[in-house]
RNA sequence: GCGGUUGUGGUCUAGUGGUUAGGACGGUAGCUUCCCAAGCUACCUACCCGGGUUCGAAUCCCGGCAACCGCACCA
C-alpha cells in the first residue's frame, strides 16, 4: 500500500462524494470560504474534537474545557487588539490592482504612522503625498477603504451598539479566567479550553478547509506563574522534534531538522514552551497518526509573528494535495499582553494572588488547533490506494463509524445480520449495514470512508446452538484479514479500539 | 482584491448554434454469487444563475456566482 498522494481537486471530490463536507449553499452556487459537513465529516470532526480535549485537557486535572459565545461586544474586541489590527486602512493601485496596506505606503513620508486616521483622512494624505505604488511604479493609489477581517454587526434592538464575531476562541477563554479562577482551585496553572467556531472575513477564501471565514478551532489558555510552572520536563527531554529555527531559515533551510527538547532549552527556550512542543508534537504523531516525516516546528520570526506573541512555532504538515506545508495548529507564548489588555480595558484587576502574598498577572501559553484543517489533513495523509481499492486509514477513534455489519448472501442471512447491528447498538456500539451489491463493494465502501471494521453473518453464523456460540467473520481494514468472533469479543474489541490515546496527567507526575 | 483559466448526472468526461445531450465510473432494484469494487438485466441522475443575440443557445455576447492557477493577503 502506499499513499494515495491525491492532487487538491481529487481529494475534494472524493469528500464531496462521500458526504465529508460541501460548499455551504451549494444550491445557490456556494459561497466563498464557507463549507458545511455532510454525515461522515460531522463525525469524524467531532471525534477528531474529543481526541484534542481528551490529549490536552486531559494533560491536567486543572486544565477545563468551556463553551462560550462566538459574539464578543466591541469593548472585547478593541481591548483585545483585534479592533485595530483588523481594520488596517487598504489602498489599491489602480494600474496594476495592487493591493498594499496604507501604513506601509506612507511610511516615509508620515513615520509617526496612521493609525487613527479615517480612510478620508487618508485619502487626503495620499494627494498631499507623492506616492508611488511599490509594485509598478503608478502614482493612481486609489482612496482607501477599510480593511476589516472581522464580522461587525448591530447589537440590540436600537442598533446603537457594535459587536463582532469572534476572530479566535482565544478570547472567549480570556474573559472567563477571572470566574474560573474562582471556580476553580485559585491556583496556577489554570487552563482554560474552547472548543468553538471563529471567524474571519478572508479576502481570498483558498484551498476549502484551509481559509476559511467560518471555522473550527480548538484552543487551550494555559495561565501561569512565569517564574514557577512546574513540569517534568525530564519526561519528554530526550524527545526529538523535526524543528526549523529562525535562524536555519534565514540561511536558506526549508527542511527541519531533529533536535532533542532538552537541546532547544539550553538554547534558550522556555522549559514550559518546549514541553508543549513536545505535547503537541505527541498528538500528531501519536493520535493523529501523522508521519513523523511530514511534520515540521515552524518557528516565526519577530516580523511574522502575530502582534500578541513573544514566542510562535507553527505546526506544519507537508500535504500532497496543496503541494507543500500547511499550518495545522501552534505553540504561542502570548505573555501577559491578553490578561493585561483586559484588566486595563474592563477596569478589573485581573492579577492573583500566589504565595507569599504577591499579586500576579498570569501569563498565557497558548496551544491552538485548526480542526477543519486537520479534518483535511487526516484526510490527505491516510488515503492509500492498495490495487483498485481506496483504504482510509484512519485511527480507529477518528473514524466515522466503526463497524460495518454484512450478509455474506443477502436473501439468506439479512435477518440475522440485522440482528447482530441491533445488538450492537444494545451496547452502544453504532454499527453500518449495508447489502446492497457484492460482498466485495461493501468492503471497498467502508474502507474509503475510514470504517475499521466489517462483520459478515455466513452460514456458520446461522449454525450455532446459542447466541454466546454463535460467530461472525470480523475483517480488518487495514490487513484485510478475517477471524470468526463472538458477539462478547467483537464488543471488547470495538470498544477499546474506540479510545483516544490520553496523557499521563501533569499532576499524576508532581 | 487583481490577472489568467474554467463551469455538462454523485464523480470523470464527449458534445463549439438545430443531438432522443453520448460514454465511463457510481447509485438503486432483481437474478446470480459462501468473502474483497466479478457477471447479467432494468432503472436513476446533468448543461452554475440571470439577461441578451438568434427562427433556434449547453454551445455566441454581457452581467453575476463559484472553482482552480499566479500575485497580493493570512492579524
Amino acid at each position: 500500500m502506499e499513499r494515495a498522494g491525491m492532487k487538491y481537486e481529487e481529494l475534494y471530490a472524493l469528500l464531496r462524494r462521500r458526504g465529508v463536507l460541501w460548499p455551504t449553499a451549494e444550491i445557490y452556487g456556494g459561497a466563498q470560504g464557507l463549507y458545511d459537513y455532510g454525515p461522515a465529516g460531522t463525525l469524524v470532526k467531532r471525534l477528531l474534537e474529543e481526541a484534542w480535549a481528551a490529549w490536552f485537557v486531559g494533560l491536567s486535572d486543572d486544565f477545563y474545557r468551556i463553551d462560550a459565545t462566538d459574539i464578543l461586544p466591541e469593548a472585547v474586541v478593541r481591548a483585545s487588539g483585534h479592533l485595530e489590527n483588523f481594520t488596517d486602512p487598504g489602498v489599491t493601485c489602480a494600474k496594476c490592482g495592487n493591493h498594499f496596506r496604507a501604513e506601509t505606503i506612507l511610511e516615509q513620508f508620515r513615520p509617526e504612522g496612521v493609525d487613527g486616521l479615517s480612510p478620508a483622512q487618508i485619502g487626503e494624505l495620499l494627494k498631499q503625498y507623492p506616492v508611488r505604488c511599490p509594485q509598478c511604479g503608478s502614482n493612481e493609489m486609489s482612496v482607501p477603504r477599510p480593511f476589516n477581517l472581522m464580522f461587525g454587526f448591530d447589537f440590540g434592538a436600537a442598533g446603537g451598539e457594535k459587536a463582532y464575531l469572534r476572530p479566535e476562541t482565544a478570547q472567549s477563554s480570556y474573559l472567563a479566567f477571572s470566574r474560573m479562577w474562582d471556580v476553580g482551585r485559585r491556583a496556577l496553572p489554570l487552563g482554560i479550553a474552547v472548543i468553538g467556531k471563529a471567524y474571519r472575513n478572508e479576502i481570498a477564501p483558498r484551498q476549502v478547509l484551509f481559509r476559511m471565514r467560518a471555522f473550527t478551532q480548538a484552543e487551550l489558555q494555559i495561565f501561569f506563574n512565569p517564574a514557577a510552572f512546574p513540569l517534568p520536563f525530564a519526561s519528554v527531554a530526550e524527545e526529538q522534534l523535526p524543528v526549523l529555527r529562525v535562524a536555519r531559515r534565514a540561511a536558506g533551510e526549508e527542511t527541519p531538522e531533529p533536535r532533542s527538547a532538552r537541546s532547544l532549552a539550553d538554547e534558550g527556550l522556555p522549559e514550559f514552551y518546549v514541553f508543549f512542543l513536545v505535547h503537541m508534537y505527541r498528538f500528531f504523531r501519536d493520535v493523529l497518526r501523522y508521519p513523523a516525516d511530514a511534520i515540521r516546528l515552524f518557528e516565526k520570526s519577530d516580523t511574522e509573528r502575530a502582534f500578541y506573541n513573544r514566542i510562535q512555532f507553527d505546526f506544519e504538515v507537508k500535504l500532497e494535495s496543496l503541494g507543500g506545508y500547511k499550518e495545522l495548529g501552534a505553540v504561542h507564548y502570548r505573555g501577559d499582553y491578553d490578561l493585561s489588555r483586559h484588566s486595563a480595558g474592563s477596569g478589573k484587576d485581573l492579577s492573583v494572588a500566589v504565595s507569599g502574598g504577591e499579586r500576579l498577572l498570569p501569563h498565557v501559553l497558548e496551544t491552538t488547533f485548526g480542526v477543519d484543517r486537520n479534518v483535511w489533513a487526516l484526510a490527505d495523509l491516510g488515503l492509500v490506494i492498495d490495487g483498485e481499492r481506496t483504504v482510509w486509514r484512519l485511527p480507529p477513534y477518528l473514524a466515522p463509524s466503526v463497524v460495518g455489519v454484512f450478509p455474506l448472501m443477502k436473501k439468506e442471512h439479512t435477518t440475522e445480520a440485522r440482528r447482530w447491528q441491533a445488538r450492537l447498538r444494545d451496547s452502544g456500539i453504532e454499527a453500518e449495514f449495508d447489502s446492497s451489491g457484492s460482498i466485495g463493494r461493501r468492503y471497498a465502501r467502508m474502507d474509503e470512508l475510514g470504517v475499521p471494521y466489517c462483520i459478515t453473518v455466513d452460514r456458520e453464523s446461522l449454525g450455532a446452538p446459542s447466541l454466546e456460540a454463535r460467530t461472525v467473520t470480523l475483517r480488518d481494514r487495514d490487513t484485510k484479514q478475517q477471524e470468526r468472533v463472538t458477539l462478547d469479543a467483537l464488543i471488547v474489541r470495538l470498544r477499546a479500539s474506540r479510545v483516544a490515546p490520553r496523557p499521563i496527567p501533569l499532576n499524576a507526575v508532581e
